[in-house]
RNA sequence: GUGGAUGUAGUUCAAUGGUAGAGCACCAGAUUGUGGUUCUGGUUGUUGCGGGUUCGAGUCCCGUCAUCCACCCCA
């Protein structure tokens, strides 16, 4: 009896092409996670789930794959990596050193309703700064967010910042802390549901007048220094948590371009351990694949694994959302090439000479295959094509013969022959350094 | 998890309850050392899967799985 070939809701396969793609990406965020001092780390995708699920009671309890293992422990995979990592930092501070700053990226698992873009299983890569609470490391985050997807050359994304702690006093002045997640939840779907209904949610929760308050909290218009006076005379007036605000926008202003970073009172949201800055990122074009990297400040989160506490700020770039953007904006789609050079096989007797060219090729950098078998010229280089191989090497016994090869350039359909293999080399580097030449 | 839409060839899509089709792609030949055009011929399939109604189901009904959309939540 034949199995049925089959996947879970929400997990996939990836086909050459796609997992070309994402490693490409993978790879530029690696680089400049190193440009800015970030070191790798990994955990385990399996952990207690007493130490996953920390507080435990929230929206996270239902989405945890959780199960009990062969020794009857109760289990669950991992459904973020900032939680790991900070039971990670509980258990071997002692071993590092601080300010630490990783990155990690990773599948993490949720059991929820899929969408496009949202999958059951999904990489996310972390990177965080924890054991300082300084200014400076979230600042550095939120240009470790825009250097990022600059590097990964996305025309356009919108940094929408906020702080946990400015909205916590805000509720505080007005006695209405205790109502604080269900007040947060309402506000976040102001966009949705409209101003009226907002309202009417609101004066239920806490009074009429509190409630229009608080929509002028979140629904705060103007420039970056417009919205944070409006917030700030909300809430009572200066704090900490607005002065923070506002020298992190002035360093922004500095660093980076107009327009990228905007204060966004409603992005009030996120996991409940966040307790300063907070952010989310939209891809210009894209909205609506959602926010594509997200993060904040998180400084009680480590006390829960270790009496000491750590503060920590971070962000996470949803690397699966990130390509579902870019398929949208049709930004770098095409095949991917994998390989260099494909050396034909033109006679099956020369074999032996055809892996001997393909070791001194790939000694001068180049990415080499041999094709197996002897076919039509034709279907060789269809075969080169359909697998994105720009360059080709043809070698026949009369080339043997002279010492010479023949490199044709797929793309333009054109032969460059009776080269020496020595010319053939530096020849095809240069193709490939110089691909517009 | 809730609600809605969709599911037919590798792909994009057709087919009043009555023989499952077309373009593209693919394969063979015209073309035994050079693939983009043209011509000739050929294969596309358990109509997602499993039941039911019917003389007869791609079509109607039920279940199930998957995808997409909205809610919820979030990367």
């Amino acid at each position: 009896m034949e199995i049925t070939p089959r996947i879970l809701k929400g997990f996939r396969d990836f086909l050459p092409s796609g997992e070309i793609r994402r490693k490409q990406l993978i790879r530029i965020l690696e680089d400049q996670f190193h440009a800015f001092g970030f070191v790798p780390i990994d955990t385990p995708m399996l952990e207690y789930a007493q130490v996953l699920l920390g507080k435990g009671g929230g929206e996270t309890d239902k989405q945890v794959y959780r199960f009990e293992d062969h020794g009857g422990r109760d289990v669950a995979l991992r459904f973020d990596l900032t939680v790991p990592f900070a039971r990670y930092m509980a258990m071997h501070r002692n071993e590092l050193y601080l300010p630490f700053k990783r990155f990690h990226i990773s599948k993490v698992f949720r059991g929820e309703n899929t969408q496009r873009g949202r999958y059951r299983e999904f990489t996310q890569c972390d990177f965080d700064i924890v054991g300082t609470e300084t200014l400076s490391s979230d600042l550095e985050i939120v240009l470790m967010i825009v250097s990022a997807f600059e590097a990964l050359r996305v025309p356009g994304v919108t940094v929408h910042l906020s702080h946990r702690g400015v909205f916590n006093r805000f509720l505080r002045h007005h006695g209405a802390q205790d109502r604080g997640e269900e007040v947060l939840r309402v506000v976040d779907k102001l966009r949705k549901v409209g101003r009226e209904a907002t309202l009417e949610a609101l004066t239920e929760l806490t009074s009429r007048e509190v409630a229009e308050k608080a929509l002028a909290f979140i629904g705060a218009q103007g420039t970056y220094g417009e919205i944070l006076t409006t917030i700030e005379d909300l809430s009572g007036g200066p704090g900490p948590e607005s002065a923070r605000l506002r020298e992190l926008g002035a360093a922004l202003e500095q660093l980076v371009p107009a327009g990228t970073v905007l204060l966004d009172p409603s992005i009030t949201r996120g996991l409940d351990y966040y307790t300063g800055v907070v952010f989310e990122t939209f891809i210009k074009g894209a909205e609506n694949i959602g926010s594509v990297c997200s993060g904040g400040r998180y400084d009680d989160l480590v006390a829960l694994y270790s009496r000491e506490s750590m503060p920590g700020v971070g962000a996470s770039i949803g690397l699966d959302r990130l390509l579902a953007a870019l398929e949208e904006l049709d930004v770098g789609t095409g095949e991917p090439a994998a390989v260099d050079l494909l050396i034909t096989m033109q006679d099956t007797e020369l074999t032996a000479h055809y892996h001997e060219l393909a070791r001194t090729f790939r000694a001068a950098g180049l990415r080499v295959e041999v094709f197996p078998e002897q076919q039509k010229l034709g279907r060789q280089f269809a075969f080169a094509e359909r697998k994105g191989i720009p360059l080709a090497l043809v070698c026949g016994a009369e080339e043997k013969a002279s010492g010479t090869v023949n490199l044709r350039i797929l793309a333009d359909r054109e032969n460059r022959e009776n080269l020496k293999p020595e010319e053939a080399r530096q020849l095809a580097v240069q193709l490939i350094r110089n691909p517009e030449k």
